[in-house]
DNA sequence: GCGTTAACTTTGTGGCGCAAAGTACTTTTA
DNA sequence: TAAAAGTACTTTGCGCCACAAAGTTAACGC
């Protein structure tokens, strides 16, 4: 019932309100790149979802991708940028912040 | 690159994945009850959205209210559940796993 | 008594998460 | 060697939902 004052959180960023994007961030904040199948297996998601989550996260400068071959097949993997990995470490700030109010 | 096993995230619940419902269940754990018009504050989110967020949670069971008059004024307090507690606690646990992969 | 503030709730809508369907290529099968 | 099936993604369409503006009810100021 006592009156509190307001949260502030920072780093906060709705980009990452989901399970699938916060995965991808995990996994490509512990490896140096990951590539779409494994991410796809690793977090069990659809194809198309999976697509969706990424080009979102590359969209915000978050991630970058490199399309290659490998062999014949085509292999999309994935890295964690610079600015995907400060933005990332502050939102987890901001979370374990809100968590412990 | 190298292939991983499936994150499996038992107890995470796409109802929390939000700042302000985050919020709310933080506050109700750690306070016996927190009224409308200090969430509002402490959350500083408007009325018709957290009001939204309090339905969900109050729908979904995890949390309760209690309307009453204090004086002249109308004041809707809310509380935590069982229910609330025990699935916040494992919603927190999965994304705590989730984000150490 | 009349506007203003307070404490909510209802309503409308834009945005977005999701999977089904689509594309382009390769591999297998018969 | 043609067709069927698989692989690695991307595009599309839809249904849901977070959000704030507007609405409601009642008290308070003047």
């Amino acid at each position: 019932m006592a009156e509190g004052n307001p949260i502030l959180l920072d780093g906060y960023d709705k980009l990452f309100e989901n399970r699938v994007r916060l995965g991808v961030m995990s996994v490509l904040a512990a490896n140096d790149s990951y590539d779409f199948v494994s991410l796809r297996q690793m977090l069990g998601v659809t194809d198309g979802n999976l697509t969706t989550h990424l080009k979102a996260l590359e969209t915000a400068g978050f991630i970058s991708s490199i399309k290659q071959f490998i062999g014949r097949k085509p292999n999309t993997s994935y890295s964690i940028t610079e600015q995907g990995r400060s933005a990332f470490a502050a939102h987890i700030g901001a979370l374990s912040k809100l968590l412990k109010v």
